[in-house]
DNA sequence: CGCAATCTTTACAAAATCCTAACGGCAGGG
DNA sequence: CCCTGCCGTTAGGATTTTGTAAAGATTGCG
């Protein structure tokens, strides 16, 4: 991943360059265009990670381009920080509720600029955080979501049916034992009976349907996860 | 809270004298100084709430001030209008890149002038017009503000409902543990019942109307902000 | 100091989940 | 093929978890 790219759209030529310098300076890749139509082809086409667009343009508006943008799939999710020099808070809730990420009255300092450009950008990047996902063929388990998909399908689990899941799915083709599988998905110091792992069992290959069948009975030992040869594991 | 004091300092005495007859008519609290080392010293022991400066002056310049006054912790965050008689964008933007936060170029009308400390000491003063946005669909939580707005409409929260009401939208479709939630919303040293945390759940639901769906408790591990979108369908 | 707002705890009811027990089926060894 | 032990399943009561109201504690403010 190389630098951010911020595409900056303003029919001042001074401020723009005054915005280019300041986030080149700290290492951003800057597009600029003074026409607000150009613009928005650029940002159509490039895609950048950012865009900085002025309320008040001749012709096209700022808000005429969130408009644009936002009703495409392709381009919905850039952020936008708008520029503005009215204060007026009308103006700033329209143009948030028009779908800009964030809003900067004019005049601004470049500390401010830049302060902004960078929050916004974690925001969006940063936002997904590594999901812990493990994948066996069509089951999908996100830990962070405390989500269970089976082909696309969310499967509702309760607390204990989807920490054994998790546990027997993420350690498959290994045999695992009741006891084992108490302490993993119920803790050390629970005291159950080691029958009541089969119930679970028993409700989650019920909740699951046909992926079911990945959970198999070991006679005499316990249950594991079916490894199907090779599904590699994705997890981090 | 009193009058802002503003300090100016340029070696036209004319012009000195210009800036405090309308800033002082405008109910300002006026410091000048004809000299820029002096005027550096009165601005590290008295912490105007805005320092004006000429950048071309003879012996230290203006850029000399703000950089001194910016290396200094206790001096760094003083706003600074920078005053300039060349146009040349290159003066501009440098004296924006070195950190003041306006400028104006010489002649200026007085009405200008007093538009523009206003603007400045209207951002610097906590009041900013600038905000951190988190926007999920119909809800819009403004950090600086403190506003959350659901379908446009204001709605009033408490310090600590905003607070959880941020950490969960700015991580929607993650679950967070009742912990992670007091941790974060009132800070690592509170000693709270996680019950707590329930209390303020259900306030806010309350006070979001239809929009507290967006808030899903997942039992046995926390809550979670819902996350319509983006949902990667896995299968192959 | 008293008020008002907010935060926290407590208490209780409702809902969801969990566990045990019990019954019947089935695998596998002889 | 029969027997025995293990497993699948069901069901109901026990337990846990959550929603919510209301009271106590705390804070901020005039």
């Amino acid at each position: 991943m190389g630098k951010p790219t911020v595409l900056v759209i303003d029919d001042e030529k001074d401020l723009l360059e005054l915005v280019r310098y300041n986030l080149e300076k700290e290492h951003f890749e800057v597009l600029t265009s003074p026409d607000s139509t150009k613009g928005l082809e650029i940002a159509q086409r490039q895609h950048p990670d950012l865009l900085i667009l002025d309320l008040m343009m001749p012709g096209v508006g700022g808000l005429d381009i969130c408009r644009q943008l936002r009703g495409d799939n392709a381009t919905a999710k850039i952020p936008i920080l708008m520029l503005t020099a009215k204060a007026a808070e009308a103006d700033r809730v329209i143009g948030l509720e028009m779908g800009a990420d964030d809003y900067l009255t004019k005049p601004f300092s470049p500390r401010e600029l830049v302060a902004r450009v960078r929050a916004i950008l974690r925001r969006s990047s940063g936002e997904q955080p590594a999901a812990q996902v493990v994948r066996r063929g069509d089951l999908v388990i996100d830990t962070l979501r405390h989500e269970v998909k089976f082909a696309g399908k969310p499967i509702a689990l309760t607390a204990t049916e989807f920490r054994i899941l998790e546990f027997l799915a993420s350690r498959p083709g290994r045999v695992l034992s009741r006891d084992q599988i108490i302490d993993a998905a119920l803790g050390q110091t629970a005291a159950v009976i080691d029958r009541t792992i089969d119930v679970h069992i028993t409700s989650l290959r019920k909740k699951l349907g046909t992926g079911g069948a990945k959970i198999e009975t070991v006679r005499g030992f316990g249950y594991k996860f079916r490894d199907d040869a090779s599904e590699e594991a994705v997890s981090m």
